[in-house]
DNA sequence: TTGCTCCTCACGTCACGTGAGGTGGC
DNA sequence: TTGCTCCTCACGTCACGTGAGGTGGC
């Protein structure tokens, strides 16, 4: 026989686990002292308690362990109940798993447009890659793109391959009714209603990151232009908006720290018309 | 503004919810009617419920979440809560997926044994393929092979390869003074204080799976020897007794279920000297 | 008047942990 | 007597859910 702390030191339990389980039913002493109430544990006692540990340690609950414990004697009579619970658990590590991918994600994006923010912005001229995207077009104002690109986000899930942006049509700044095309870079054809899939082609441009918010973004396409006609160059279209950092995804943050890359296709003056 | 029931289903959050957050100051309503104490929430209400919901999905507590909206603007401004929390849940998906692989080892482990169990053993002649094995060899009574094993199980985890066995050296039985071996399989070498790791060579055996009880095993080596004498064969040593299954990982069980597969190791009676 | 929406207690869940205050034998 | 071990309340944790019982405007 052992007392309440011996068995604690023998079993590895606290006290206060011991206290819970004998209320719950589910380790009862050997014996109960009628006169002081103290509780002694002998060897089954040990066993039990070793059982009840390792079922813990499985993350059952203290209801299913005393059903265990009640209904089998051998781990075979346990798997119906173990594989159900492998089922509760894997439901489980698929959560944190979902958790953790998007936590990465935050975490890589944020501290890459940190890395851009404290980089002061140069105007570059790029070879963009041939990239396969899926694009939404249609007439309007530009506030609609965060509208389109959740249907793209929705309807693409994991075969997005990158920033969303905006191809934008018209050869002049419209307001009203601009013809532009949201889309995102996608890694796979995946047809969905309303949504084209297509190329964008090997593309030279003029690009210029714009830090701040997008009502100030001519001013950045002026310093393009300025630069285009420096260096001899003629704009083509589409233009690209490309949305490096916008509202972030826990917090709409500051409009001061968003950034876009604008990038205008161009042409040698002397090979055009 | 809203009325409650409005801001529910505007949030998908529960009313019950909703009294709680604001019992706890994470999310106050605009305005609290003084006359009827009904509640009445805005845009930015709406707004705030939007992060809270988003970070409960990411399984931060509300006092976490209560500090990141308190002290963050912006998405970067929460980087060092996020990371932190990405290792806490790190640790909960290793956590999570070392009980999978446990469970997945006693399931599997069990709907062998009972197939085992269901099947009538028959006395087969193998040519047990070289193996590399762990062991501890010394004399004594076979009662200590469990300390033995758990050793080697500490020693070794994850490079055990398959089931725990005696190699018995004696030509005859001993109870107090046998000269055994305990052993696990061993998927490559780690050197340990007390532990022999070596070649078992190709063997060609008589092998009969014993059911029940280790007490009654010389029943087993009985009906095994009077095969080999039927067939003209001599047996050699060590000879092997394999535990298929003895006590479960959770429950002892009932020995009448336990299973050991005794390998005499073989020689043509021609052959032998 | 009925039905609907809202309100405030108060208690339950889960597996314990944390005291407070007291007892009995060495 | 002091110290140690044990005991029994009773309340806290966490994020709500579940009633009970009541109110006020349509």
């Amino acid at each position: 026989m052992y007392t309440i702390g011996e068995f604690s030191k023998l079993t590895a339990l606290t006290v206060k686990t011991l206290h819970h389980y004998h209320e719950k039913g589910l380790l009862a002493p050997a014996r109960v002292d009628r006169q002081s109430g103290y509780r002694y544990y002998d060897r089954a006692s040990v066993e039990r308690a070793r059982i009840i540990k390792l079922l813990r340690g499985l993350d059952l609950s203290l209801d299913e362990i005393g059903l265990i414990l009640a209904e089998c004697k051998d781990d075979g009579d346990a798997l119906e109940f173990l594989e159900r619970h492998r089922r509760s658990i894997e439901v489980k590590v698929r959560r944190y798993e979902d958790i953790l991918s998007a936590l990465d994600h935050v975490v890589a994006h944020e501290r890459e447009a940190q890395a851009m923010l404290n980089h002061e912005a140069h105007i570059e001229e790029k070879l963009l890659p041939a990239q396969l995207v899926a694009g939404i077009r249609a007439h309007g104002r530009y506030d609609a793109c965060g509208e389109r690109f959740k249907r793209l986000g929705r309807a693409y899930g994991f075969a997005l391959a990158g920033k969303p942006g905006n191809l934008v049509y018209d050869g002049e700044y419209k307001e009203e009714d601009a013809d532009y095309e949201s889309y995102f870079p996608i890694k796979r054809q995946k047809p969905a209603e309303g949504i084209a899939v297509h190329e964008l082609p090997e593309t030279r441009c003029l690009c210029l990151v714009h830090k701040g918010p997008y009502d100030e973004i001519s001013r950045t396409y002026a310093k393009l232009l300025d630069a285009l006609h420096e260096r001899g160059l003629v704009a083509s279209t589409p233009s690209r908006e490309v949305y490096i950092k916008g509202p972030g995804m826990i917090f709409k943050g500051n409009p001061r720290r968003y950034l876009t890359e604008v990038q205008i296709p161009i042409v040698d003056a002397s090979s055009a018309p």
